[in-house]
RNA sequence: UGGCCCCUCGUCCAACGGCAGGACGCCGGACUUUGGAUCCGGAAAUCUUGGUUCGAAUCCAAGGGGGCCAACCA
């Protein structure tokens, strides 16, 4: 593969190139503790371990935990775990911006001392009112010009606890009329008496993002400090915070478009909600983007990367086509994993001329031809077996070439069977059975004659079947883009109520008896799955569908459907 | 007194003043004991208008469209 390339990368060797910052690149992954990772922060991992590796320099794993009444040590063990288990190593260098809090209290005395900090005392809503809007200048508070001493004294006494919630703030001071809000005067520091997750109760007053980040990145040594498009207007004050306190060879930070993705979400704020509403069962939800939803999905950390690297980093915004994920998934699982039989939607077939006692043992390959892989398991054949309800039709329409009444098919592995007959319930007309005959000589699946049968399905021998929980996931929402909804409507709106169907009569081949939960499989002829690591027992697995594999005979059938509906039927 | 960012096939990303290319998706074909995989082929794009230039997707300007910013969140 091409050598990885874009506008970051670009200037990422330039600077190294000319020797910019004097020390070798350094990034970070910096997330808040306060949700699970998902599929967006993957590309953010990617990126950061991805440049530090390619130019010779390291990635920090660093939790910006500065807000201790959203964060929880919880999400901190969930991040960790995630980003090991995409494949990432930060090995010693685990830093929290709480290990900072000394030193950044001290950057705040020295801002100070500079007369380019003081302590506010205005309420919350006057600091609000007062900031302005976009298209009107703020107007300074009465309390920007206290004396260098005052604020020394004010901000200790504010660290020392003397003071409740919102009595003071300190601010940086910049200009009230900037045209970027974020330089009006931004606040550093707020007092919250709050248990913080690892500082405890050693601290009641706390750094904000824009004051703690930039001179986190400072402090590691950071050089080039990747992050989102919305913080674009955050580096004019990323820049002034350590171009005042005098930082030498500062980190540079560098926006891109964050990721999103067809038919989700990808904002904490609105998996929080999904989670806490009981849209989905927890964060593991396989229909979640997060990380542990994939996971338990079934998808690799080798799909998610490779998603990543081909999706690339640029600074327009978009949405990803979730076909490509897709794609992703299917190239990496299908050189990897074994082929098996399982029947989602049993519908009983017997065949008439197999002796009632008898069961054969056929070899069945683990991995079909084009893979190259060895390796097979013997499958039971019997009189009576199951085949899926959609691969036999009463009635069938041009084109299909399953089974149906005086039609031959290709038994997977086993024989070509002929249906004879079809029994149904006489007053529902449900169709209950299929009648078949076979043929001897067809034992594998090619008939001596040479004839060619053009449709091969997959079956599963009733008296060895192992009865299973099959669960079939879609996507979470029902529009490419749910926050697309109509006036006075979210997201919620737009929710798939058929994300999931539990399929509670599926039965699959015995051979997958002893495989342990999270063994995952190609279901042949209907999808990648995977054992439910949570939910499957001894004796009765629970199976999610990862991806469906490419299928052919839905386009044809939705095309056939649309032809119809519009008339074009020939 | 508003500021900033972004517009290239349906989608994502390249091309960095010199033949608009790749991937996914789509369409067609070959092959096939998975309507899978694989292979081959095809359709498919520079938001508009000016300007600079021998030459513009690329530089400049205006217009259009989209996004971000007015949490004591990150």
């Amino acid at each position: 593969m091409a050598p990885k390339s874009d506008f970051i990368r670009a200037i990422v060797a330039e600077d190294v190139r000319t020797g910019k910052f004097g020390r070798p690149v350094r990034t970070r992954f910096p997330p808040e503790p306060n949700g699970f990772l998902h599929i967006g922060h993957a590309k953010s991992i990617v990126l950061n371990f991805g440049v530090a590796q390619e130019f010779g320099g390291l990635c920090n794993l660093r939790f910006d935990d500065t807000n201790p009444t959203t964060e929880d040590i919880r999400y901190v063990e969930a991040i960790q775990r995630d980003v090991k288990w995409l494949g990432y190593d930060w090995e010693d260098r685990l830093y929290f911006a709480s290990d900072y809090f000394e030193r950044l209290y001290q950057y705040a005395v020295q801002l100070i001392e500079a007369g380019k900090a003081y302590v506010d005392s205005q309420s919350e809503e006057e600091i609000r009112r007062n900031r302005g809007t976009v298209n009107t200048p703020g107007v300074e508070s009465p309390y920007r010009n206290r004396s260098v001493e005052e604020n020394l004294d004010l901000f200790r006494r504010m660290r020392a606890g003397e003071f409740p919630d919102g009595a003071h703030v300190l601010r940086a001071k910049i200009d009230m009329a900037h045209p970027n809000m974020l330089m009006r005067d931004p606040i550093l520091y707020r007092i919250r008496h709050a248990t913080h997750y690892r500082t405890g109760d050693t601290w009641c007053i706390y750094p904000m993002y824009d004051f703690a980040h930039c001179l986190s990145d400072a402090i590691e040594g950071i050089t080039h400090s990747l992050c989102t498009l919305e913080f674009k207007d955050n580096r004019e004050l990323y820049d002034w915070i350590l171009r005042e306190v005098g930082i030498e060879r500062p980190p540079q930070q560098i926006e891109f478009a964050r990721l999103n993705l067809d038919y989700t979400v990808l904002s904490k704020r609105r998996l929080i909600r999904l989670v806490e509403e009981g849209h989905v069962s927890g964060w593991d939800d396989p229909r979640m983007p997060t990380i542990a939803g994939l996971r338990r999905r079934g998808v690799t950390p080798e799909a998610i990367r490779r998603f990543c690297e081909m999706i690339g980093v640029a600074r327009a915004d978009s949405r990803v086509d979730i076909a490509k994920l897709e794609h992703c998934i299917r190239e990496d699982l299908n050189p990897k994993v074994p082929r098996v039989m399982c029947v989602l939607r049993p519908l009983k077939l017997v065949i008439v001329n197999y002796p009632e006692d008898r069961t054969e043992e056929l070899e069945a390959p683990y991995y079909p031809r084009d893979i190259g892989k060895e390796g097979s398991r013997p499958v039971p054949f019997s009189r009576e077996l199951f085949i899926e309800r959609d691969d036999f039709m009463e009635d069938p329409p041009k084109g299909y070439f399953r089974l149906a009444p005086g039609r031959e098919v290709r038994l997977r592995y086993a024989y070509l069977v002929r249906c004879v007959d079809v029994v149904k319930d006489p007053s529902t007309g449900e169709i209950l059975e299929v009648h078949c005959t076979y043929d001897p000589a067809s034992r594998g699946g090619e008939a001596p004659d040479g004839r060619k049968v053009k449709g091969t399905i997959h079956w599963v021998s009733a008296k060895h079947a192992i009865p299973c929980e099959v669960r079939l996931y879609d996507r979470l929402f029902l529009k490419a883009n749910p926050d697309d909804v109509a006036e006075g409507e979210d997201f919620t709106a737009a929710l798939n109520p058929e994300s999931l169907v539990v399929l509670k009569d599926s039965v699959v081949e015995p051979s997958v008896k002893d495989d342990p939960p999270g063994t995952r499989y190609q279901f042949e002829r209907q999808g990648y799955f995977i054992s439910d690591p949570v939910d499957s027992r001894p004796g009765s697995p629970v199976f999610n569908r990862t991806v469906t594999l490419r299928d052919t005979w839905a386009k044809i059938q939705e095309r056939l459907a649309l032809e119809s509906s519009t008339g074009k039927a020939s």
